[in-house]
DNA sequence: TAAAAACATCGAAATATTTAGATATTCAAA
DNA sequence: TTTGAATATCTAAATATTTCGATGTTTTTA
């Protein structure tokens, strides 16, 4: 259960959000209504697969998606709680 | 008015977001009750001008702060509305 | 009008990020 | 148990960002 993120943990994501790729990655992830295969992720892309994994590993560790490794194959799911912590925190500026 | 954003925005103000020294900058200007000048701004922090000036430009140009000229002074409010829109992109990544 | 204050811009060094290829690991299926 | 599929890690090159000092611009004030 997350209530606050703090400051670090807002670079982070943010990081995580300023770049093309990823954000199509989270609006891929977010849209489809199951999880979604790093495989079928990657297919959506012209990038190396050494590329996607990068992509792929730095908005798992700012914790805006959650992954579930299910044999070779590995799963993703949008954090909710994570994007609503961040989305009050930058929404609280404008108070 | 802000109606909705698109990917680019997103992607240009969470870059802007992504740095701690522009997130405190936020921060105190939107913690501010009346408009923050730039010099106060830089008194916060152990930077060079040119350095703050780099810093506070990029979140201009992403729209996050809104800035206004008087004289030589330049003074800041936080853009609420592109706050608002931004939060709503990233928060629905969890619907 | 000369000096100073507030901010912007330029150029360059230091640092960080992005990307791909090569290779490693892990699991599944033949 | 060997092969292949899915993903991770390492290395290195290309690119982008951060930072500062020097200098430029604009406006205020002495």
């Amino acid at each position: 259960m997350i209530t606050e993120l703090n400051i670090k943990q807002v670079e982070k994501i943010s990081k995580a959000l300023g770049d093309p790729y990823r954000l199509k990655i989270m609006k891929i992830i977010s849209q489809s209504d199951s999880c979604v295969q790093c495989c079928d992720v990657s297919a959506e892309f012209n990038l190396a697969q050494s590329t996607m994994s990068h992509h792929l590993k730095q908005l798992i560790e700012a914790d805006l998606l959650i992954a579930d490794k299910e044999g070779r194959n590995l799963k993703f799911v949008v954090n909710k709680e994570v994007c609503a912590a961040y989305a009050k925190y930058i929404s609280d500026f404008g108070l």
